[in-house]
DNA sequence: CAACGGCTGGCAGCAACCTGCCATTTGCCG
DNA sequence: CGGCAAATGGCAGGTTGCTGCCAGCCGTTG
């Protein structure tokens, strides 16, 4: 049995002083999952970081993921900053159930974990055990594995559906005809097929049984 | 800045050794994360911890959350074992993607993390850094609710489906009308549409949209 | 009030889909 | 080879889904 140190501190900018030397010295992979970028919300420090690791990026000498929940993409100025990373080469994924704390692991040597807020600091940990490093890491690649390409979640820009088209996609997912379902919804026929036309079109689909895909993978579907 | 312990411990005798106490000492909520049971290979120890933990779990005063990937379920005993543990009230998720290393959090207080192979034994931690736990479970939290429930993962025998079927789900997936995808398979259009009636039937769908979210939930389209 | 636009619902006609029936073909086995 | 079962494909007649057209209703606007 050994025993391995865990180091805590205590607000972002203690954790920035220690840690500096940390980013600048990434020689072969950088992960992060966080739910947004409010931890390093200093955006000259983001900037000064991104510059420095660009080279070693473009040139593919180091690997770069990142993993955010949706909220990272609500803030107009960090979707741009996610999107430009990702041009650069870096690899970013929106894990869309769950919101992982902020996680940082450099080359598997070292990882830096942030906890609850205490005394209004946030907490960090700091850690190079291999053993814990390995058991993280595959935490987050299971969720990475889960989460989509930024640049996916992006292009499927899910359709806005109001709550009668959402009954409307559930009444066809139950497969109920089109005159049961207009006459459980209070419709006439005519207008219902018109709502199934609109939510095809909306869709993108060409025939019921896309829809049906589509409004699945949206997660329309209850 | 403070620091804390993380304890590594070589082997599942060592392990087994010193943390039993935790294992008994369990009071509110058990999270266990894994690819597999082979860590407990022991089927009596795994018994036994699971005998004295009944009571407290089927009056509700311990939460236990099994978090495991399908190949848990390959091995017929271990399939067993789970079900039997959901059925006492546990709840059980499966998660198809990755494979997260061993962890278990017990009270929110204790973690032990897996970590790799050295030198034929594996290497656990044990920790109770609050920071690094919290942290740690907001992974689990994360891949736990990308995971289904053993019920429904195993309740859905997804159906078979041989490749010209895969292909005939993709030609509806890709909204062409049976004539064309008739055609581009090369069946008759009566043939086509009775392969889309068994393929309908398999799925369990009375509707084309419903048979396009069915197919989708499955898996089956690309 | 009148004119207008948007939404609705009925009707009709067409297109697509579904299926029972039967002749034919295919593959297999004695 | 003959016989059998399964699969195929054509046909016909049915249901369901799709949409253009038009008439009616309602709220807004001038």
């Amino acid at each position: 049995m050994t025993s391995d140190q865990v180091i805590t501190v205590r607000g972002e900018r203690e954790l920035s002083a220690r840690t500096a030397h940390l980013f600048t010295g990434v020689t072969s992979e950088f992960i992060c999952a966080a739910t947004d970028m409010d931890t390093w919300s200093h955006r000259d420090t983001r900037k000064a970081i991104t510059a420095r690791m660009r080279p070693q990026l473009t040139e593919g000498e180091v690997v770069v993921r990142k993993l955010y929940t949706p909220a990272a993409l609500a803030n107009e100025e960090q979707r741009d900053h996610l999107l430009a990373v990702a041009g650069m080469g870096a690899r970013v994924r929106i894990c869309a159930t769950g919101l992982p704390h902020e996680t940082i692991i450099i080359d598997r040597r070292v990882m830096i974990l942030a906890g609850t807020v205490m005394a209004g600091d946030r907490e960090f940990t700091v850690t190079t055990s291999p053993t814990l490093i390995s058991g993280v890491l595959s935490l987050v690649e299971a969720t990475w594995e889960a989460a989509t390409e930024i640049t996916a979640y992006l292009h499927r820009d899910a359709p806005q559906v109001d709550a009668e088209g959402r009954r409307i996609l559930q009444a066809l997912g139950d497969g109920l005809t089109d005159e049961v379902a207009a006459r459980r919804l209070g419709l006439s026929l005519r207008t219902y097929r018109r709502r199934v036309a609109e939510l095809m079109r909306l869709l993108g689909s060409e025939s019921r049984f896309q829809a049906g895909v589509h409004a699945g993978e949206f997660g329309l579907i209850p």
